[in-house]
DNA sequence: TATGTAAAAATGAACGTTCATTCTTTTTTT
DNA sequence: AAAAAAAGAATGAACGTTCATTTTTACATA
């Protein structure tokens, strides 16, 4: 196997083993020597790849991040009519969360909790760009509530996150049923009453 | 100064620091040792009034919940029309918010991450009923959407804690204009269309 | 009211543990 | 055989909690 790959599959590892242990356990709770152990590596291996532990959790949450918008806007266009447009891109969103759920859970924590830096935090907040575009385009149109971005992303992403956290504590099984009324409960709350 | 009197004192100066610690820097970033120089106590002494650090997490969270719900549910009469009620209730809920920030915050806190025991959490929920009737009753009536008590939750009370963890990074701020409109978005997102 | 005293409350220092990080050595790669 | 990568053991700091001691309180007696 060539050096490089082998290099990428320890730091592919290493992530993997940050995003379960951080989900199960939080940030301070998981020390870097079971991040180690869980991706078969030594405690001094992960410094050979990360600054430190705050580092290998930002640079996580950025990736993670990335992979999440890429696939959130694989399917859109900017020209689609904007009801069309939202209805694609929080249903690859949800997609993502019952696909992907480890991943996103681990989104949903970096971002309810002051885990991340500041600077990651707004990293990853510049993918969301298209969603943003879409919403100005919506409230221009009259069809989206003259709304700031904050309170649209409160109410029409933010709560698949809670949802998301909800079922892992156990409460709440969020499937495909699920998913249909919470969209409608999103739409609903950002759409213009006809 | 009477001797009980002066323990409770000293009980409380420590469950406002713990809160005040606890939102700046979250759980596990909360040293037993700062809490007790903020109360202006001796670490020791923070085990005459709690067992250990999980348990003074998890009464402080109870304690401010009950107080966050006596103040939500205090005009609250369970014979109002659905609609009135849920706006009252909403209102309140709100107010709190801006009134008591720090406390807010906290219990933002504590429900969206591992930070508290399950058996706490269970015990900050039971308070919470009268809305689950009212939402119980609204479902029978047509009014609101038959959505899952999670779901509702998710729309229509959540939100309004990540736009405080959002104002708290400074992002945005939380005023009675963005209040209102917040309201709107929580009704429209639960109620049935007309 | 003033004083002595036993119990309660409070303290600061100390303990044992855990953890992030580094150091030195060994293994692998080229 | 030199360089790069990885390993495990070691280090020092930080933390939750406890311990031995001191201070404060409550109250009985004079």
């Amino acid at each position: 196997m060539a050096k490089l790959q082998k290099s990428i599959d320890k730091r592919n590892a290493l992530i993997k083993a940050t995003i379960e242990l951080v989900n199960n356990n939080g940030f301070h709770a998981t020390p870097m020597s079971k991040i180690a152990k869980m991706a078969n590596v030594s405690p001094a291996t992960i410094y050979l790849y990360f600054e430190n532990k705050q580092d290998l959790v930002n640079k996580t949450y950025v990736e993670v991040k990335a992979e999440y918008t890429k696939y959130a806007f694989e399917k859109f266009d900017p020209n689609m009519p904007v009801e069309a447009g939202f209805e694609l891109i929080w249903k690859r969103i949800a997609d993502f969360k019952l696909k992907e759920c480890d991943n996103a859970l681990f989104l949903a924590q970096c971002d309810n909790t002051p885990m991340i830096d500041e600077d990651s935090r707004q990293e990853g907040i510049k993918h969301l760009q298209p969603l943003l575009d879409l919403w100005e385009r919506g409230r221009q149109e009259g069809i989206i509530k003259p709304l700031s971005d904050y309170i649209l992303y409160a109410y029409a992403i933010n709560p698949l996150s809670f949802l998301m956290m909800t079922e892992k504590r156990g409460a709440f099984k969020l499937d495909q049923t699920h998913l249909d009324e919470a969209y409608q409960s999103a739409w609903s709350s950002i759409k213009v009453c006809s």
